[in-house]
Order: structure tokens, then sequence, then C-alpha cells
RNA sequence: GACCACUUAGCUCAGCGGUAGAGCGCUUCAUUCACAUUGAAGAUGCCGGGGGUUCAAAUCCCUCAGUGGUCACCA
């Protein structure tokens, strides 16, 4: 053996040999219990980073534990064609190269180039995966937009339709000018803004708007019905007012929506670009007209404005309302929250729009159900399977401080917009022919009918993810041996937009939960708790890491240390502390191959055949039994940090620094170095989930009896 | 505004009811003998403040303060 370990020559051999060996396939344990996780897929904008390394980690070392232990262990990979974030890239990359919108290229060029850069980012996350060492069943692999997961898409849709909980209506939507697109609540970033505040004269009141450019068809003052200021005034009092194109009529509307803290307590309202004013009008029965088009730009309502960009007109608008004396102030420091679209930061102008939406606070009969406390006929809605789960144990979240945020966001919940006007996704399988509207998993029959034009939310496809990725809406085999999925591990930061989604998609179509268990981890932060991002340029790339300093290092390194669900600070210094780690374990293999031969012993069951006779040997068997106790217990009590420092610490401190210089002088040395020799076949073995590569190496070497029989992937686990 | 988390050695963090821990850093010494990617010894802590429960609290409860996050509202 080298003197050092060099994971340079051994990573990409030893991954091949497993690949072709079959072990990541569910079949080297026919008869075990099941156990599987599907991979939540990473999406095909560009690479992998080092959160997608932590996740890859976590879950290959549950994969890896359940296989050693005998369970019938399935790990679904696949990437996610991220409808929006995918479009903007490539739309993006297309402005810069040709100066051109994907409205020039039309839809089927624009969308071939979509695609074409699509493969080239999986290509690069499935090399990617491969290289941290991911035991995935590739065989198995999914893509959120392949012709499977399109029927799946397709067969949920229209079943949703069909129960009524697809419904298409007009309503106050999430409209992205930049985008040419609406987005769901989610999809929102907040950004605080400092910006005027301005008070207008409007007949008797005063109102008070950041957002002038918008008040042209005004024509409601609302204020709360117990404000004493305006008791005078009731609802529906008609009132002439002098207003930015001239007079008109003004009504007066009641509404305890209106916060008489705020301003003078009175506002008018525009229904077609406020949420808030949007349901007054509809609580009022008001009508309501559009003052800014999807382009940004003011419609013929604003009269002399028209045609101008919402930009370049509000000062203009300021100055005339000035200029008419009706100004009454400004307070300039105002501050407020700016709606962006958190994937390509244009800023949200709400429009009404026809959309397609996932009602979920309609009754519906749950055709067949296996949930505890639901039974199959019984009426529930969307927002209360979504609760009942969890509230009842059937998923179990962990850490469990996540579930009070889960229910808040529940009680929160608005109806999920899932139409965009977006090309790169799927298509609603809705077919118009005039007045006609045809929905059903394929085109209806005969001339004229023409698809939708709109695409689905990612969120859509993705929340079928654990039973599309089996085969759903086929009964096949694998959605009944390894549905409910058995883990999902994931990200904190994706709990309601996909977590959620999942549970409501899965407990409504499959009368199943998708997953026992969700297990949340935290955010990769740089050494200065900072988050990584290119243009900070604090990126650490795994694959950096792990060519320098070996995959096994950046394992453990992102596992060692840190509680799951807690923020993880990552430094190169960690990884290169875990470098030395990884060489430490090499070394002890050394010393064993040297003192072998040295003492003429032979590495296998015969030669290292041991009767532990000393203190020392007793002692050391005794904390070898300790050690994997605590380790078993960690790692399913999901505390892979305590078990991977138990074993550090054992393997260091207790095996290395105490045994083995006991050994050196030990009087009864063969006896203690065939000890030795089968502690050590045990540590290979739990740290192998942690680290596979330089394990799998050594017990090749160390130990051609058992390796033999079977690689150390599939060696049975230590009890 | 509501909710959640965090506050432990110089730094980064474990521990979460029974005599304060790890890694890195620091000091001293040893050794080229599996490994200098080494070993041994050591220094450094009112475990954020205050109160309570308990035979016993860093650990459980209350409260205050600071930090970070999530959600909601914002005319």
């Amino acid at each position: 053996m080298d003197k050092a370990y060099d994971h340079s020559k051994t990573e990409e051999r030893i991954y091949k040999m497993w690949e072709d060996g079959k072990y990541f396939t569910p079949e080297v344990n026919p008869n075990g219990k099941p156990y599987s996780i599907v991979l939540p897929p990473p999406n095909v904008t560009g690479t992998l980073h080092i959160g997608h390394a932590l996740m890859l980690v976590i879950e290959d070392i549950l994969i890896r534990y359940h296989r050693m232990k005998g369970f019938k262990t399935v790990w679904i990979p696949g990437t996610d064609h991220a409808a929006i974030a995918t479009q903007s890239k490539v739309e993006a990359i297309l402005y810069k190269k040709e100066e051109k919108t994907r409205f020039d290229l039309g839809r089927e060029e624009f969308l071939k180039k979509v695609e074409d850069f699509a493969k080239e980012s999986h290509d690069t996350i499935v090399n990617q995966v491969r290289k941290v060492g991911a035991s995935v069943d590739w065989g198995r692999e999914a893509y959120t937009l392949d012709e499977k997961r399109n029927l799946a898409v397709r067969t949920a849709f229209v079943r949703m339709y069909e129960d009524g909980l697809i419904y298409r209506g007009e309503t106050i939507v999430n409209w992205d000018p930049k985008l040419q697109t609406t987005v769901s609540d989610d999809e929102i970033e907040w950004k605080e803004e400092t910006t005027p505040l301005y008070y207008f004269k409007y007949g008797p009141f005063v109102m008070s708007t950041a957002r002038p450019e918008t008040k042209f068809g005004d024509k409601f003052v609302v204020m709360h019905p117990k404000d004493k200021r305006y008791k005078d005034y009731k609802e529906g009092q008609k009132i002439d007012v002098e207003w930015i194109e001239g007079k008109i009529t003004a009504t007066v509307i009641k509404d305890e929506a209106i916060d008489m803290e705020f301003g003078t307590g009175a506002m008018t309202i525009t229904p077609w670009h406020d949420r808030t004013d949007f349901e007054i009008a509809k609580r009022h029965n008001l009508p309501f007209s559009q003052i800014i088009d999807f382009n940004g730009k003011l419609l013929p309502i604003a009269g002399e404005f028209s045609g101008l960009h919402i930009k370049k007109v509000r000062p203009l608008i300021i100055e005339k309302l000035k200029e008419k004396g009706l100004l009454v102030k400004v307070d300039e420091k105002y501050v407020h929250n700016l709606a962006t679209n958190y994937r390509g930061g244009g800023v949200i102008e709400p429009q009404v729009k026809k959309q397609w939406l996932v009602d979920v606070n309609k009754e519906f009969e749950m055709e067949q159900s296996e949930i505890e406390g639901i039974k199959s006929g019984s009426v529930v809605t969307l927002k209360k399977l979504m609760k009942h789960v969890v509230e009842e144990s059937q998923i179990t979240i962990m850490p469990s401080n996540f579930i009070k945020t889960y229910y808040h966001w529940i009680d929160n919940l608005r109806d999920w917009c899932i139409s965009r006007q977006i090309w790169y996704g799927h298509r609603v399988p809705v077919w118009y022919k005039g007045e006609e509207m045809y929905v059903g998993i394929n085109a209806p029959k005969g001339e004229e009918w023409e698809q939708d034009s709109d695409t689905l939310d990612t969120w859509f496809s993705s929340g079928l993810w654990t039973f599309s990725t089996l085969g759903w809406p086929e009964k096949t085999e694998d959605l009944k041996i390894f549905h409910p999925t058995s883990v999902l591990e994931t990200g904190y930061d994706i709990l309601f937009f996909w977590v959620a989604r999942m549970i409501l998609m899965t407990t409504y179509l499959l009368g199943q939960v998708p997953f026992r268990k969700v297990l949340l981890h935290g955010l990769v932060r740089d050494a200065n708790k900072q988050k990584m991002s290119k243009s900070k340029g604090n990126v650490i790339d795994p694959l950096d890491i792990s060519q320098k300093y070996g995959t096994d290092a950046l394992r453990i390194a992102l596992i060692f240390s840190t509680a799951a669900g807690n923020d993880i600070p990552m430094s190169e210094d960690k990884v290169k502390g875990m470098k030395f780690f990884v060489n430490k374990l090499w070394n002890i293999g050394r010393f064993i191959e040297m003192q072998a031969e040295e003492n003429n012993l032979s590495l296998d069951r015969e030669g290292m055949s041991y009767k532990p006779s000393g203190d020392k040997e007793e002692e050391i068997l005794k904390k070898a039994k300790g050690a994997i106790s605590d380790i078993n217990k960690n790692i399913e009590a999901f505390q892979l940090h305590l078990a991977a420092q138990t074993l550090y610490d054992f393997t260091w401190h207790t095996v290395a620094d105490e045994y083995i210089e006991y050994v050196k002088v030990s009087e009864n040395k063969k006896q203690s170095i065939a000890v030795l020799y089968n502690i050590f076949l045990e540590i290979l073995k739990l740290l192998h989930p942690f680290a596979p590569f330089v394990t799998e190496e050594i017990y090749q070497r160390l130990y051609p009896e058992e390796a033999k029989k079977k690689p150390l992937i599939i060696a049975s686990w230590p009890k």
C-alpha cells in the first residue's frame, strides 16, 4: 500500500465496479423489507452546488446503511425541468447572444433551444451526482417533463378538474411584465423599498398612495364602518370629486379591511391592480377596469397619459395633480415592501386575468383512502388533508419545529394558481373550439380544436414526484412495493414550495402519504455564515473540493458536527481536516498489512482467528461494542453528525492512539493484531456510508476473503 | 405584527437532566518507528442576563436582551 491515500486513483474505478455489479438496484436484497427514497430532482438550470452535495450525501448515507442492513433499497434519481427558471435562463442567454426574444423565435424553435440547454445541464448534473458517490438506481432515472411524467401530469389535472378542484377563473394574479407570465404567491420575493407616499385631495377626503399612476379609474372611496371621522358619510353615498381627468362621481364604501391608523383612514381603490382592492370590490359587487396593460403601459382610460410606461408616467401625474391643487403633502420616507419575482427579479404588477387554479378549500369526496382517520368516501378539502396527515403523525417532520410553520402556511394558503404564460413546461390539457372547451388526457377528435397555450407551474409536476417516478398512473410493481416512500430528505427552504405540494397531490390522488418522514437539512453557508452566491464570490464548488481533497473528505466534512436543520458553515479547512482523517484510516490499514507480514499472519479468517486474551484486548472489544451501539442509535434517530463524530473519535483516539500504540509493545503480538484486524473490519463497515470510497478500497485489499464473496457496499452491517 | 431558531473555549460548532466537549488555533515536549496529514502533556469557559422546577440544570419552565430566519400586512 502507498504511504498516503490517493483518492484520484480509486474513486472512478470503485464507482464503476459498484455500478457494473448492479449494487444500486433493489435486486441485491430481493427479499428485504422495502426502503425507498426519491431524490429531490435538481433543476436543469446549471450545475450542482454544495447544498446539493449535502443532500446527496445525507441520502446516500441513509441508503447505504439500509442496504447493508438487508433492506430492499431503492433511491430514484432525476432532474426537474424547472419551467420558469430554465426558460428565463435561456431567454437571458438568447438575448445576450443574439438580442432576440422568445417571440422572435416562435414557440417551436425556442423550445428546441431550451431543450438543448436542459439536456446539457442534465448531463453535467448526472456526472456530478456520480462524483459524490451517490448510489442511486440509474435504471430508474426520471425527468419531470418526460413522456411518463407528462402522462401523470395530464391524468392528475383531469382528475382534479372532474372533481371540481381545478377551475378556470378571472382572478387577481401576480403578473410579471418582464417574463410575461403569472407567478404564484410563493414565488414572490418581497423587497423593502423607501418610496414617497403622496397625499391627494379626493373630494372632501384626503387619500394617500404610493402609486399615483394606477389611480385613474378610482371611483370608490372606502373607509372603516367604525371610523368616527367619517360617520356622516353613508355607504353608497355619491360625491362629486375633482380628479385627474376632471370631474367624476365617487361612491362611498364601508369595509372592515381598512386600517383606520393608516394615513387618513380613507382610501380609493384600484381593484384591477391590487389584491386588497380586488377583494373589497368583489365583496361590494363593484365594477373594475384595467388601467395598465400586460407590458406595463397605461391604457386609454388614462387619457393624455395613455400608452406611456408606468415608470415614466408617475412624475407627470404628480405634476398634474399638483397644478390642480390636489396634492396635499408628500411623505418621503415611506417604507413598504415591493413584490418581485424571485426567479428573474421583475417587479410584480397585479392584474386580473383568466387563470387555472386549484381550489384548496372546496369539499370533495375521497374516492379511496388508506390514510388513517380518513375513510374512503368521506368528505374533505385539500387543506384538511394536508393538515391531517401531519397532525395525526402519519408524516413526521424533522426537526419538529418546522411543523408549526407548516400549519401556519396552510392556514394562510389561498387557491393555487397553476397556469403560467410561458412555453417550457407541461401544456395545460385543455382544448378550445369557439365557445366549447374540452378537458381530457388526450386531444379531442376532430379538427379546429386548439390547445390552451398555457403551461403548468413546475411544482404541479414535482408534486407528483414520489409516485410519478414509480410508474403512476400505471399500477406498477414498483408503486406497490416502494410507495409510500420511506423518507423525504430536502432543504427547509422548499418545505412549502415542494413538500407541502407533494402532500397535497399524493393524499388526494393516491389516498396515501407520499413519505413517512420528512428530514430537513440546513443551508450550507460559508465560513462567515454568509449565503453562498456567485456575486459574492464565496461559492465552494463541490467538484473542486472533491478533486482536491477527495469525495470522502468532502462527505464527512458536510455531515460532521452540525445538527440537522441548522445551517452549516463550510470551509476548506474543515474538509482538509477530514482528509487527514481519511488518511489516518488508510494508515491503520497499512499498519495492519505491515504487521501481518512481519508476524507471518495471512490476511484471512484463519490467519487472523483470535482469542481475546489480554486486558487491553478485552477493553478495546468492549469499547467497539459500545461505539457500534451508539452509531446504530444515532443513525436510526437521523443524528448523522453524532454518528460521524463517534466514528471519528473511536477510530482515531481509541483504535489508533490507544490500541495501536499498545499493539506495538504487546507481548502477545499475534493475538493483538488479530483483534485489531477484526475490529478494523467493523469500522470499515460502519464508516462505509459516510466514506464509501476509501473504505471499499481498504476492504478490497485487506479482507480479500470477504471481498471475494461480496464488496463492502453490500456487506452486512455490524450489530 | 405573528411564528421559529440561535446565544457553550480565541474561531466554527457538538452536547440538551447527573463532575464542561470536539475540530481548528495557541504553549511545551517527543519522535522520523502505519501516518509530520504524527504522538504526549497543557492553557483558555459565571454554557447571553435574571428568576423558577429538581437531590441535581448548559440541558426543563418563565422572563429579558441580542442575532438570524420564515410568514403576513402595508392604500
